[in-house]
DNA sequence: TCTCGAGACCACAATATTGTCACCAATGTT
DNA sequence: AACATTGGTGACAATATTGTGGTCTCGAGA
């Protein structure tokens, strides 16, 4: 990997937080801090995170509650818990709650570090294609089938899509949060350069947002990179 | 999930084998055993198996070095490693030498299903990574994120920034503390020299210094450095 | 303290970019 | 062949951004 992965460390103890710093600083990691749950969801919202390091013991909300929060959302970084507990069932309930791994206190410093790369080499495309990946994708109540090439709402409701319109989409579900410029959705669509007086994505642009019901105005599904091109803002899961 | 995980037990003790497929197939999963080495690459062949649970103590090859073996093959499955000895070198070692996880006997029965079915979860890619993540900066409670051209604060509110504002930011926080001319600003972001009454530059550092909240009387990240251009003065973290 | 030129910043004009419509061409359908 | 569907284009309005002049403020040196 050329750029080092960034951890986000969660523990009300600030000598833990120091010395986990300390510790994953010296392993090139990127560390960030939070003391609880609610400076963890906010350094989230960043989006800068590639791991949590989630203590268990805390005050409010405890790291199971965090961790069954956090699993709410597809898009969150996989969570490795620690704690001083030694105790089956606790292990058992963190990793029932969802997390990638649970490690006891005190623990060796290169198992620490051995864990973390396990669960990141995992994240990072794992070993093996989903065979139960039907190619689907669920954002913002909606479901995008790319084979039938058209959309579904919360109530069944199908909305027939074009090709361009389909292939646009696919473009953008398979890359959402980055702004894809005019010219690479054009060359991912249709496999052309650009024109220089080519207006041809933003009609299908707005055709698209028409059919999703996103406003032109301020849209919520595909924004505008002003200059740029534009972004598709919601998380994605694929299914 | 419709069709029940397919795993490969790997031990040459067959109490254990029966044991671990009798608790296994218990909880729906479809088992295969294989006694040593030359046996469970016969098995894979196959290519049925989701999951490897491999005992390390094995006459002939042991676990560590079938699990280095399988490292070599990009399709092989994952692999948990099963071991009597509980010592920290041992779990390191077999982490990285690839295994996705590292169980100690005797190890509780719900611990193990626990920890195969976070295994087989990540294989079948639950989680999406979110990219455009990688190449931001962080200073003053702010992260910068050049690729999406925008702001994001501490209470995650986005600000969104003009191309030249971002384009400007980005050659300060790449070269912060260092004063900045007028001319090489202008050289950096527009490629072009400035014109003798240029007053563009001064425009853009002042809607940048609003939306950084950096009142110009006092500025905190950006200051003037009087009749030689400007200085970012925060230090800078890039992540 | 005073003076002068540089800097901050408002308002507005000039530009550039984007949204959308109508329309035509291309393609496929019955 | 008549028709329906879809994709591309140019026109035009709507927006967003950028540059500039003017004016007030501020800081450094005398």
């Amino acid at each position: 990997m050329t750029t080092s992965s960034s951890i986000l460390i969660v523990d009300d103890d600030k000598d833990i937080r120091d010395l986990l710093q300390k510790l994953l600083s010296a392993e090139g990691y990127h560390c960030r801090v939070a003391r609880d749950g609610d400076d963890m969801f906010m350094k989230l919202k960043q989006n800068l995170s590639d791991l949590i390091l989630l203590d268990v013991m805390m005050p409010g909300r405890d790291g199971f509650e965090l961790c069954r929060m956090l699993q709410a959302d597809p898009t969150m970084p996989p969570v490795i818990m620690l704690t001083a507990k030694d105790d089956e069932i606790d292990r058992v309930v963190g990793l029932e709650l969802g997390a990638d791994d649970y490690i006891v206190k005190p623990f060796g410093k290169r198992e620490l570090i051995a864990r973390i790369k396990v669960v990141l080499r995992r994240m990072h495309g794992g070993r093996r294609r989903v065979p139960g990946n039907k190619g689907n994708y669920l954002f913002a109540d909606w479901c995008f089938k790319p084979a039938q090439m058209e959309l579904v709402d919360g109530t069944a409701t199908v909305t027939p899509l074009s090709s361009s319109e389909s292939e646009l989409l696919l473009a953008f579900v398979q890359n959402p949060q980055v702004p894809l410029s005019r010219d690479r959705l054009l060359d991912m669509t249709k496999g052309r350069n650009s024109a220089p007086f080519d207006r041809s994505v933003d009609s299908h642009i707005s055709r698209l947002r028409r059919k999703l019901g996103d406003d032109a105005k301020s849209p919520e599904i595909i924004k505008t990179s002003w200059g740029k091109g534009y972004v598709f803002t919601y998380p994605v899961e694929s299914v």
